[in-house]
DNA sequence: CGTGAATTTGATTTAGCTCAAGCGGGGTGG
DNA sequence: CCACCCCGCTTGAGCTAAATCAAATTCACG
């Protein structure tokens, strides 16, 4: 069965037979669970990390306002929460936004394969400097960017990483489960603002979205537009 | 002598003797340089890793449209470029904001040091979760944040991590040598717009900034106006 | 069908931007 | 030692992107 998390690891390095049979322990075990299931509460010290094998989730920080600012959109194959292996506490929350499949990996397991299995060390330390640089993207995105650039920004990224794992259409479309509520806590700008931005990238004729799906009309115009360069996402062509 | 890098390391884990004193080799030849020096270049490819020992340096990506956008400063002690370990290619690039004094590790020590030495590796690790917590904490600071709440955030932030590396004096007030145009980069507001937020919060009491250095004086209404929570830097009591 | 959530639209307000001009201070060359 | 000049800071006057408030409409779903 093809295993969403090792796929994506083995586009990094391809792993010694021993480190992914020790993966494929670990995840065959998996759960599944609903959409809007809180899969991390934020302040919580866990005993686990935890893999999303299929659907969608999001990282969220509650601000002392109430507000909720979203940190990133997490895709089959991505570590949840992996800082907790090393920094016991996490700074924010993780819940899915569609029904999914997890994995839960004792933190104690990846501990000792960090000593033990150099090449699974250096896999996992890659997805801590993956996350980073999409981190890094997001905060240019807020700081210089109009609204729409945001938005389309952020389209093109999902896009992106979703057709990394086999997860788009070859029409531009993708399944992107949240709603325009939601694209505010994303990219910080209100719904109303968000709807208004959304239909002038319509009426541009760039994308559509409606039901949770996106479609890009325009690839090449959006991403231009956006100022999107894919170098930040560091993908590699997948092997297949 | 004082090495700020391996202090900052075993704030973490206390290193095997062997791994200190192979840090400290490798710490044996620091170079000097000057303000602005431009230490790594966005899109290059490097051989070595940077780690600054002293002195201030900030990174940052340019926009398309010829924009500059700050994504974290670095502080004594701090790695500049520990993912062209595995990543190979600079998404951003770093600057010295003040006279500094780094060392230069070969990538392939690095990379060997993650195979054989499971405590280093760990602690690099940690060294990347540390950035991308910070990261996160910009993230909501520019999502949802007012532009005077986000110039308080950033200084308790500066404060609180100087600190921890003995850098701030007692009576809350440190360096930091920027600009305001260089504000404005790191929380995504004009000049003009910084300028009046920073009257304001002197207005209010709260801190005074002139040449180069802030001054906090009132840290507890400072962190409470700003919504600073110091967890997700996840700092630990320094031992002496 | 009915009901609550999500989207759309309009009207108004505001935070932050741009443009433009004046000011201070420290460093340089005459 | 003075004059100048450049850079960073300050202030003022519009202007605009985005927020807020409020209501209507559509949609998904039981």
């Amino acid at each position: 069965m093809r295993n969403a998390f090792v796929e994506k690891i083995e586009t990094f390095l391809a792993l010694p037979e021993s480190d992914r049979r020790w993966l494929e322990t670990f995840c065959s075990s998996p759960r599944t669970v609903g959409s809007g299931f809180e899969l991390v509460r934020e302040g919580e010290k866990l005993p686990d990390v935890h893999v999303l094998l299929s659907g969608f989730a999001v990282r969220s920080k509650l601000m002392h306002d109430g507000e909720e600012q979203f940190l990133g959109y997490l895709i089959p194959g991505d570590f949840c929460d992996l800082h907790v292996a090393l920094l016991e506490r996490m700074d924010h929350g993780i819940r899915t936004l569609s029904p999914s499949v997890v994995v839960d990996l004792p933190r104690d397991a990846i501990l000792e394969a960090v000593s033990r299995r150099p090449e699974l060390a250096k896999a996992f330390w890659w997805c801590s400097l993956l996350n980073e640089a999409i981190l890094r993207e997001w905060i240019s995105n807020l700081g210089q960017k109009s609204a729409s650039e945001r938005l389309a920004h952020l389209f093109c990224e999902m896009h992106a990483r979703l057709a990394s794992i086999g997860l788009a259409h070859r029409d531009g479309s993708f399944a992107f489960p949240v709603t325009q509520l939601e694209l505010g806590k994303t990219v910080g700008l209100s719904v109303v603002h968000v709807q208004r931005s959304l239909k002038a990238l319509k009426e541009a004729g760039l994308l559509s979205f409606r039901s949770a799906r996106v479609r890009i009309n325009d690839m090449e115009q959006l991403q231009s537009f956006a100022g999107f360069d894919s170098r930040y996402l560091h993908l590699r062509p997948r092997p297949v």
